[in-house]
DNA sequence: ACTGATTCGTTGAACTTTCTACTACACTCG
DNA sequence: CGAGTGTAGTAGAAAGTTCAACGAATCAGT
């Protein structure tokens, strides 16, 4: 709209066969394989996988507390999203909220015993689903191709100042 | 219930160290790469990744047209939930409900000129996206692995009666 | 043909996620 | 100090998804 009028037109690099072959062999295997941990993971112990992320990342956290933002950060929701999270959580007795002591304007959420224990619960089976649908389908090898690969992607897509 | 009251006590298969790191690599890579790539569509085109899978497939199709149920089995939503956004598609003018001639319970989805259009306006961008994010930071055999490994979970996933 | 079971697609309600606006506190710089 | 800017979390409305129930058409067995 400033000078050029027209933005220079570049042939678009379209993905070769095999390029398109593995990446939709990729999309269409990584959405049916969540949406099956999912389904599974909710019919043996009621959390979607969502709630079960929280669940492992505030037991692994030190205290088992956390703060919201960290929380909603490290599992990569907004934080509007979180909120209503947490809000059906504590209302189901797994969380609890407490005021930060270090930030007036900070929350802290606390997994409570029943949490912890219905994420002890809950986790056998869904390793169980893990390894039954993804690592023992995999070799050794495959599936640290899968999970170095990531590791590259996620890593570049969390250095990139923003697109 | 019946004859041994409690099930067999089985321990757990935890997973290794490294499979973790793999497995979580994975989940978090998978999430956030989905994530930027939904984004980056949705802001250059409008679409979401859902629809633009809509069209993807309708495109490819014979005629540009397919049934319903084939379209949701094909992309694995459930019927309603494909109801629903091809009816707001539909309003949208992007595709059009035909009674399909050869089953009267059928609903063909035809993809109108327009959506075809918009389908061929929005797919440069996105293969960039795919390309910036995902291929062209990963080495041919890192996404032949990716896309081969992902192809053995599918088959497994589809082969399996059920669980 | 007739009956019952099944499949196709839709509907509307309940629920979840996203988007936008808002309040409160924290930080910083004059 | 105190005005301006940024950050944390929340709230409600809008958009999208799931779930259960339904009407219509087909299929299988008699």
């Amino acid at each position: 709209m400033t000078s050029s009028g027209e933005q220079t037109e570049r042939a678009t690099r379209w993905l070769s066969t095999e390029q398109q072959r593995h990446w939709r062999a990729f999309r269409n295997g990584v959405a049916l394989l969540m949406d099956t941990l999912g389904r599974e993971l909710e019919d043996e112990s009621g959390f979607s996988l969502h709630e079960y992320e929280v669940l492992v990342r505030l037991s692994e956290a030190p205290d088992r507390r956390m703060r919201m933002s960290e929380l909603a950060s490290g599992i990569g929701h907004s934080r509007s999203r979180l909120t209503h999270t947490i809000a059906r959580m504590e209302a189901a007795g797994l969380v609890q909220r407490r005021t930060c002591s270090s930030d007036l304007r900070g929350v802290d959420c606390a997994l409570t015993d029943t949490g912890f224990q219905r994420l002890v619960e809950a986790a056998p089976g869904h390793v169980e689903s893990v390894r039954a649908h993804l690592v023992d389908v995999l070799s050794d090898e495959q599936l640290a191709a899968l999970g170095e690969a990531m590791a590259v992607v996620e890593h570049r897509l969390r250095e990139t100042p923003e697109r």
